[in-house]
DNA sequence: TCGTAATATCGAACCGGTTCGATAATTATT
DNA sequence: AATAATTATCGAACCGGTTCGATATTACGA
């Protein structure tokens, strides 16, 4: 077996508690002793059982990070990096990142993931779409909370968001600098917040040119947002009108859609139809044409959530804040100068 | 404060052993009691606390999932999926997955993964390459280990691997059922296990067919599997000698990159060159045209991990052993049959 | 009916840290 | 020089489980 802090203790002639005292830079410790239980701690190479710390320290060490099972089964990229962020995050305040998932159909507190039942998380960061109740449930507990990704303002609960209606409103920007006029629009539902504001950013980008929006070119169905959801989209789209000259999509797996449909209609992107995503995960610049999208700093929205998990767990007083993530526009090859034709 | 195991005690009219015992399944409990006990446990909500017992048990719940840190840093989908395999296995086993990644240049102990030093995990598992002194490092501190898609048979280590002499076999097969008989092979170095038995398993079903390899068709860099690989080493190729009809590549990303080649030089996929590739990542099904790949369960690889680990954990006197998930051709559009020009 | 075995429960000790009040030694104050 | 304040160290208790030997009760066999 390792040693223990009572083996430090009596190789360098001390208590164990001055032994913990200079571990944890506690009380007073005479010089002289400090150094020589260093180097002790250095001779037998010990470190404090992680164990052993959390008990009497009555916390976990670690945080929890739920997704939904939806995205989980999918291996969303763009959530994995999520996670990297927190991993990452974690490491600079001493915490450990426990993943799992939660299904769409929970319903009852007996559903909550394990380390919440086991107390083994000291917080809990949600990202992206959940079921009411799991977050009700959560804060039930008085369990710290950040919500990435999602959540609304009667909520009251921390948040870290995408800049959704600034990327749109870049991507639109950059599409009517082209010199393109009729500019459609594929989104999803409503219900998820980004979904809104997304299609904000869109209308407030069209507004502020001058630009009147054609209801027809306008396509938000109920799928989650996926390659399905661009592909029938855009072919519902068709069935309504010409194709515009260029669409904004949800997110690249939207306009991964779009372009499979258009593809099929044989329309050329990006000679006849521009197409610009939004997130920037992997699969966008490996695509042919590379999609121009709105990239969004993934792991940044990781480590700025564990950064305010970190200090809700500090300050459980401090009233909920939200944090918005910046977004940069990525002009890639799905995009270029209106031509008429 | 949530309840602990001498509230049930007291309000059960037992003593805290005897909770344990009911929680446990240990010993002898009157059948009368263990109702009782149960039934304040439901009235409380009692769960056993993680950091409780991890510190009694003398083990931390926990295994530690590491990763390089370039696949890390590419949040390679591939190694994404093998992570979530453990994490859904890890839960059978009321274990948790803390995940790290750990550095190209990894040279002494004082670098090792936060999670061995303090002693927080029972076993590791490590997914991809990385340095041989990190595997020996952890084998000296006694912590069961168990490899992914890596390692070699005089590591003397549990390893999981993917069968990939019989993968790369399909594939070319499938070539060479398509009537293609210049087929060519894009892989990398040989260092990596992996990167050898591929290469063998296309030597072989040539063999098999009868065909004689043209040492022109095959290419094998340095540079670590990626899409420059596949890039580079197409180009490098056509600076040999004609295109030959198809090729078979190290993996996914490597295909992408010759196919991107091939694009530039106009030769169109799959009418002039046939390409398979092997993993199957998310990508390859969104790509146009989709990817015919030798479709690995990354899933199975992590979960095979996870039964390996506890097996050691649990036997240590045993011998290590290898185990290789199977893999299964998935035929796209990026083959087609061989068409004399 | 007694002795032994099986069943049932308990209490104390322990895991390896941290905390905190008690105490001792040193220094400052007047 | 006596007292107060500061510095330094210690020991015991505690965190919330589990373990294990001791003990009490019941069942069984001869």
């Amino acid at each position: 077996m390792s040693s223990t802090i009572r083996d430090v203790a009596n190789r360098a002639k001390v208590s164990p508690s001055t032994v913990s005292a200079v571990l944890n830079d506690k009380g007073y410790v005479h010089p002289k002793t400090r150094t020589r239980v260093l180097n002790v701690i250095r001779e037998l190479n010990y470190t404090p059982r992680r164990s052993a710390r959390n008990l009497t320290n009555q916390r976990s060490g670690n945080l929890g990070f739920i997704l939904n099972e939806r995205y989980f089964n999918r291996a969303e990229p763009f959530y994995t990096r999520v996670f990297l962020g927190t991993e990452f995050q974690a490491r600079n305040h001493d915490l450990y990142v426990l993943f799992t998932s939660v299904d769409e159909s929970y319903s009852s507190p007996k559903q909550l993931p394990r380390f919440l039942q086991e107390q083994n998380v000291d917080g809990v960061i949600i990202a992206g779409e959940v079921p009411d109740v799991l977050i009700e449930d959560i804060l039930s507990r008085d369990v710290p909370l950040v919500l990435i990704d999602f959540g609304n303002e009667d909520m009251n609960v921390t948040r870290v968001l995408i800049d959704n209606k600034q990327g749109v409103r870049l991507a639109t920007r950059h599409l009517i600098a082209q010199g393109h006029t009729a500019i459609g629009f594929v989104g999803g539902s409503s219900y998820h917040p980004s979904g809104k504001e997304r299609f904000r950013g869109y209308c407030q980008a069209m507004g502020e040119a001058n630009i009147e929006v054609n209801k027809d070119w306008i396509e938000c169905s109920d799928i989650p947002a996926s390659m399905e959801l661009g592909d029938f989209g855009f072919e519902n789209l068709l069935k309504r009108c010409q194709p515009p000259s260029a669409v904004v999509c949800f997110n690249d797996a939207t306009a991964f859609g779009v372009i499979r449909a258009a593809r099929r209609h044989s329309i050329k992107v990006p000679t006849q139809l521009s197409v610009v995503g939004f997130d920037d995960v992997e699969a966008s610049s490996i695509m042919h044409p590379p999609l121009t999208t709105v990239k969004v700093f993934k792991e940044d929205l990781g480590a700025e959530a564990v950064r305010s998990i970190v200090d809700r767990i500090q300050n459980p007083e401090k009233r909920p804040i939200t944090t918005r993530i910046g977004v940069e526009l990525i002009v890639r090859q799905s995009t270029e100068e209106f031509k008429p034709r």
